[in-house]
DNA sequence: GCAAAATGTTATACATCATAACATTTTGCC
DNA sequence: GGCAAAATGTTATGATGTATAACATTTTGC
């Protein structure tokens, strides 16, 4: 048996958690699989694109728009810092917070990781249609009011 | 500033990837949080709703319906083994293989699981409205089409 | 001026997901 | 019948994502 068909989801396939999981790994999947350049996780993606959108964000405003964790921050930038595309600069203002910024080569990186996104992008769209996808999106931030408030300690 | 309000997102929140992300995250955190009994992770139930769906299934057959590693199922089964919900039964017909079946109280805590994932769907369908929760159902559907020949080794 | 809060950081823990290797058993084929 | 190939459950291991606690330094609020 080279491939053996489904077996019963028993109505998970019913259910919107379930489902969303599925859907949120195929596309991540997919994304990771369009990437061509070195930009690889999604997560990584999202980190440069804050930054290269308000340049000057200090690393607790990147978690605050991101909602997640200070401390999980600091491993990404010390990443994206070894790759040379983000540095720290010293906030003039505040001695204890970094600016951040994209270097040339940085912004050069995210323009390759943002023309594979476009395809990537593209694909959902022809699989849904246009206007699917802009329910869906709706759906999903409406889906995202379910967050209490959101804890970013 | 008690509550920073948001910062620019970048046009991340247009994106299909990120959206669902969020999305995903913000429902399974109502799910956990509707779940009143000792069932509290997403993948547990996953795998209790599959047993008792049809019971006898071999661990690879759970393996293949979840599209999860067999690698990955042994230490999720060892709990529920030990919480007294599910039992490893020899096969008859091949040795290698165990015939998963749910206890009777493992039955019970799946109805429990079952009656808070009630209220927690409820109260999705209430956010989106049913006709847009099943337009939902159908698009993640299609969104799960991108994955490839799922491979569960 | 001083307590309280914010910032970046380290350490740590846990859940999810992936691969490789292994012993045992079954299957497929000649 | 016999034997290579495949399947099954398992262990070990690593990467990733996410969470909390604690700390030194610095800033804020009263």
């Amino acid at each position: 048996m080279p491939y053996t068909a489904a077996i019963d989801l028993a109505g998970l396939d019913q259910r919107v958690g379930y489902m969303l999981r599925q859907a949120q790994l195929a596309v991540f999947d997919d994304f990771i699989a369009s990437q061509r350049g070195a930009v690889t996780r999604p997560g990584q993606f999202a980190i440069l694109m804050v930054i290269a959108g308000s340049p000057g964000l200090s690393q607790t405003q990147v978690c605050k728009t991101l909602g997640i964790k200070r401390a999980n921050l600091v491993a990404a930038i010390d990443d994206l810092e070894s790759l040379g595309w983000v540095r720290r600069d010293a906030s003039a203002s505040d001695r204890r917070s970094n600016r951040l910024q994209l270097t040339t080569a940085g912004q050069r990186a995210l323009k390759n990781a943002l023309d594979d996104q476009s395809v990537h992008e593209a694909r959902i769209t022809r699989l849904l249609g246009a206007a699917s996808r802009r329910a869906l999106l709706k759906q999903l931030a409406k889906l995202c009011e379910l967050r209490k408030t959101r804890s970013s300690v």
